[in-house]
DNA sequence: TCACAAGCAAGAGCGGTGCTCTCGTTTCAT
DNA sequence: ATGAAACGAGAGCACCGCTCTTGCTTGTGA
């Protein structure tokens, strides 16, 4: 079995748990950049070197900080997506986009962390590829279903870009056209800049009504992978 | 006059780009996290509290490469839409998207430390305000051009959007019709979604041909601001 | 049951950081 | 020429990540 052994297993996963709430806690307070594991031994009652048992070193604690992000993301787009089950595909895609943007303006440091700048070396450690793949998957869901479904209208694919519109589509989407698969991967990355314009301040002073523009601009984003606007 | 007083001036000029270089160059090598004020100037053959002359913080240090770096990708940009002055509006856009990507893709670590998350505080200092706009008032005059020449194709713009789309038009281009504004915004924050995915590494295993992905991804791009794709 | 190994908290300490303050010295303007 | 401003050097403070050693506690296998 798997489940826990005893009293010292189970202090172990809650303390290991009070040391990642705490440090997002000072993540959502400060910013990654002033995660200190110190301040967070301190706030919590113990001294520094106790909390290398748990993790061996700040790296890892950020590595493990940016795999519950991804997870939370990932689970918020897919709650989304879920709640609007029943409707077309174009309104299902904006309104995960929509679920994606809420999670990043109501988690921005967090936010940063996995799509800011890398902030320890500059791979993403190997526990962080799966979770991360999740926002993408529930897009690639709705793309397969419209596709499968109603359809969806796409310009030609450049000839110079078939190649890697295969290869692509072979990777992340076999049942799906090589032009299908190529407009998602750029929409995916085209959804993520308009949020991390927003949540990084480069809409300061320059677009004020935010919730409108985003829903716009998401939902031609989702016109952009072929999904149609009406029946 | 304005022309430098004396051997004092000339030298504080020479040691702050001094100071400026020898960061840049830890800056590529390590990233901005572990670019050190002692090491900068342990480099430069001064001691760490000679420095604190020239840049009374760290984070002021970091704010002087921002701009450097704003007014890098920007003169890239520049440049980028000056070679192709003759060239259609499409070929002239991604033309300087193309730049862009390409300077990111030379200097990844200052595109971080402007397009990544926010390092130092959290709101953005003047200064960098205005060098900030540069590319955006590159891909904004493009547009322009096509718009008094032969013209653009634009979607209608949703009703709740009317409202917002005058005001982005009346701040950043008041000559130009709202639903052309509005998607400028859009496209110019999806143009750094793309550049961003690749130089962080969203892409690692996922596109291969960056070159052609993004080449067609601009090209769309353009398409969604209304450039006209052929004669 | 009991000894032993493993897990754990605590403390001291190392080298590094940003930053401040003081103290002579040099440069410039009046 | 003189006084003010700018400057370089050094010591020092508080904090950081991380390591090592020292005892104590817990769980386990003989």
């Amino acid at each position: 079995m798997t489940t826990v052994r005893g009293a010292r297993a189970r202090a172990r996963i809650e303390i290991t748990a009070a040391i990642k709430d705490e440090a997002r806690t000072q993540l959502a307070a400060e910013g990654a950049a002033k995660l200190s594991l110190r301040a967070v031994a301190r706030e919590l009652g113990m001294v520094s070197s106790a909390l290398y048992r748990y993790f061996p070193s700040r790296d890892d604690l950020l590595t493990a900080l940016i795999v519950d992000a991804y997870d939370s993301v990932g689970a918020a787009a897919e709650q989304a997506a879920a709640a609007a089950e029943q409707e077309r595909p174009l309104d299902r895609w904006t309104a995960v986009c929509r679920a994606v943007r809420a999670w990043a303006v109501a988690h921005p440091h967090e936010y940063a962390l996995i799509y800011g700048s890398p902030v320890p070396g500059y791979t993403a450690p190997q526990d962080t590829i799966v979770p991360a793949s999740r926002v993408g998957l529930v897009l690639i869901d709705i793309a397969r279903r419209a596709h499968t479904g109603e359809g969806v209208a796409l310009p030609p694919l450049p000839d110079d870009l078939r190649p890697e519109a295969v290869r692509i589509s072979a990777d992340i989407a076999p049942d799906l056209p090589p032009a299908l698969a190529v407009a998602l991967v750029a929409a995916w990355s085209q959804l993520f800049g308009l949020v991390s314009f927003e949540v990084f301040g480069q809409f300061h002073r320059v677009v004020e009504d935010r919730d409108t523009f985003f829903a716009t601009a998401a939902r031609r984003l989702g016109q952009d992978v072929g999904l149609l606007p009406r029946g």
